[in-house]
DNA sequence: TCAGGAAGATTACATTTGTAAACAGAAGGG
DNA sequence: CCCTTCTGTTTACAAATGTAATCTTCCTGA
């Protein structure tokens, strides 16, 4: 039954993202959002649009004469796809292995880490649960 | 200065791998693992290993009769460039924000968390020198 | 009622990627 | 020397991706 793992391009994820902080919105605000920030073209938004209503990222919804893109994947899901895809490609799937990476390449700031520690520690008790 | 990034595909990725965890072998050793782990065709893996010394990810050493193809390009740094960019696109370049939906959706084992404990322990005594 | 614009659907096209067949030169074995 | 092998180079080709021009409708105000 699941979903058959919906994956998506950059392209597509940036229009995605737009979907999903609005939770849904017309042709018109997402062309001219992305025109906005990534200086495409109306037809290049409609053109990703099409592709990801045909491989179900999300559909449309029409509301009298008013159509309204809506997000069908959930935003966690697909960055949980896309997190274990490059886990394993780039670090045997060992999210530690990563961790440890960057660490040893000084890539992560103290506050990063402090965030970490909370994260894990609340991560931890609630496994005790 | 910096090499301009190079990006790898995920099959040149594989054929990276073996260069790394080899450090160098001869056309016809690598046609042969790619063969043996991915099926595929002798002449695949010389394609990809040509596109990747035309983006300097590798070089050909010649030693009398034999050809080596070396990788010039280092596995830590390959990683490093594809996380960041793989963070920028999910997480908005946040770690923490990755690791915190990992552990919502219930996704690291009590293990990953004992070894990224000690990982980050380390990472701050390091700091603190 | 008609010209002009808004909105979406079609068609287009270059690049990148995965995958390999064809071809060509070197080199060994008879 | 000549024919197979090895090995690497060229050429090929479809699918995926980024990016957009064009065409078609439908609406709307003059």
């Amino acid at each position: 039954m699941r979903g058959e793992a919906i994956s998506l391009t950059d392209a597509e994820w940036k229009v995605m993202e737009e979907l999903w902080d609005s939770g849904g919105a017309t042709g018109r605000e997402l062309t001219e959002r992305m025109e906005k920030r990534m200086g495409w073209n109306r037809s290049t938004t409609l053109t990703l649009l099409r592709r990801m209503e045909g491989k179900k990222a999300l559909e449309v919804r029409q509301d009298g004469a008013v159509r309204t893109f809506v997000p069908l994947l959930h935003r966690e899901d697909a960055a949980l796809q896309e997190t274990e895809s490059f886990l394993s490609r780039v670090y045997h799937g060992s999210l530690s292995l990563m961790v440890s990476t960057l660490s040893r390449r000084q890539a992560l700031s103290r506050k990063e880490i402090e965030e970490l520690y909370a994260l894990l520690k609340e991560a931890e008790v609630k496994k005790d649960d």
